[in-house]
DNA sequence: AAGATATATCGGTTTTTCCCGATATACCAA
DNA sequence: TTGGTATATCGGGAAAAACCGATATATCTT
């Protein structure tokens, strides 16, 4: 766990309204063919939600998924991205007890 | 608390390091007149174990007072910061159940 | 008041981040 | 294979952050 690239990657606005949507994606986005609780969001999805481009919200879900933060599910031709509870722990304790 | 503030003030190597530091100021900085629990320690010799210049060792406990990770108390011509164990263990909370 | 010390603020250069459009890659369907 | 859809990657301009030196302010001492 690089705690200086989890902070960078939650220093922005779209990234932590992001991580939200996905803590409870059955509230956020409308129903999908494969369980939310299994493997989360699709791209295309959060980008609607957020607004920005295609290209921009990939990489910030890429960033996300790089340090840690969320899960990545290939399934056919969508990529569908996860909240990785046991990192947010950590974090949570590393805040709280290192920091 | 500004979540989104706080976590740009933690996305610099040296934040961090001081924020650490401040965390057992008797273990990190030599003797003072001012109790270490009560006030924290001084930027001169918070100064001095980062090797940055006192102007950024300055703007960068401003920064952490701002988003009110750290507090400030000055003492004469010194200014003490200490951490501020609330804000951490409300942020830490926030990881782990609201992001 | 004058000089010394500790800290804060200001202006500017360099580096990093934000966010885009264009394009590449992967998968699916006909 | 050809075309359509979903996502990833690349190159770059604009905005923000990092960090500095110079200078201002505050406090202490004499």
């Amino acid at each position: 766990m690089n705690e200086l690239e989890i902070f960078k990657a939650l220093s922005n606005q779209t990234r932590l309204q992001i991580l939200q949507w996905l803590r409870e994606p059955e509230k956020h986005f409308p129903p999908q063919g494969h369980s939310f609780t299994e493997v989360g969001g699709c791209v295309g999805q959060i980008q609607q939600k957020c607004g920005l481009t295609q290209s921009t919200v990939s990489e910030y879900l890429a960033l996300l998924q790089r340090v840690g933060l969320i899960t990545a599910t290939r399934m056919g031709q969508w990529t569908y991205y996860k909240r990785n509870d046991e990192a947010f722990e950590a974090l949570g304790k590393f805040v709280q007890s290192t920091l």
